[in-house]
DNA sequence: AAAGTGTATATAATGAATATACACAATATT
DNA sequence: AATATTGTGTATATTCATTATATACACTTT
């Protein structure tokens, strides 16, 4: 499982394995039914704590994304699609307006935020 | 002195007041030399323990914002406007990152969040 | 002296992350 | 079929760092 943890982030890390494993799900590259790594192997790769681990699926499972059997492992559930394109385009949102926020305070332009925009887009859509 | 807590942000109280009297500086509203509320008033206003507010001090001190002298009170310090617009051209980066993170997840397009920064900037502005 | 300012010490409350021992399910071995 | 083994999730008690506090102290101005 691809999940790579930055300490420097502040971000929890039972939070950082959420959205990633989220993200997993909407790109499609965890597909209902699957199955995710067991808890122990997830805490083993990612040199953490079960207990980390759990945290974050338990989280995904009360969220509805995971379905979790005792003795059997986790597993990806249907996600409704359109939904998540809501949730996500809410969260974008919401980071959006912080950084208008330190924009207006740093009296940096329209035009600045913009072409900084289309950049980080294309950058990151390449990777 | 306008500054408004939002206890459900999760951000800590002193960093919520750090933020907002750098923003006040940057604005111009708290110009070299203005007086700032002293600890003790800005934590009666705020309700909160005036060791929160020294706190938030601390630190606008040591990154230069304010000069606080004992006895006298706390002073809003010249800044270097041009590194200023460097530090939030620098945190408008970040947060633009994680907007497109999360953008990308959810398959929302770069029209779609050229439109949304618009829309959120001249919103945001004409406050 | 009084009333305003900032400061220092010890402490409580919360949340993240952990170690370790426990319980359940599937599978291999006999 | 019985059972040992290995893999799965679970629960308890604990450590650690951060946020926020109460209260008593020290300095400056009036």
């Amino acid at each position: 499982m691809d999940i790579i943890l930055n300490n420097a982030s502040g971000v929890p890390i039972y939070e950082q394995i959420e959205e990633q494993i989220k993200g997993l799900m909407m790109t499609g590259e965890l597909k209902a039914g699957d199955a995710l790594p067991s808890m122990r192997l997830l805490a083993k790769e990612l040199k953490i704590s079960v207990i980390t681990t759990k945290r974050a699926y338990e989280d995904l499972e009360r969220d509805g994304y995971i379905e979790t059997i005792v003795g059997k492992g986790s597993f990806a559930k249907a996600m409704n699609s359109e939904l998540m394109k809501e949730t996500m385009l809410f969260a974008t949102q919401e980071l959006m307006e912080k950084a208008v926020d330190k924009a207006l305070m740093g009296k940096v332009s329209l035009e600045e935020m913009l072409e900084m925009l289309e950049i980080i887009y294309e950058e990151k859509k390449s990777n």
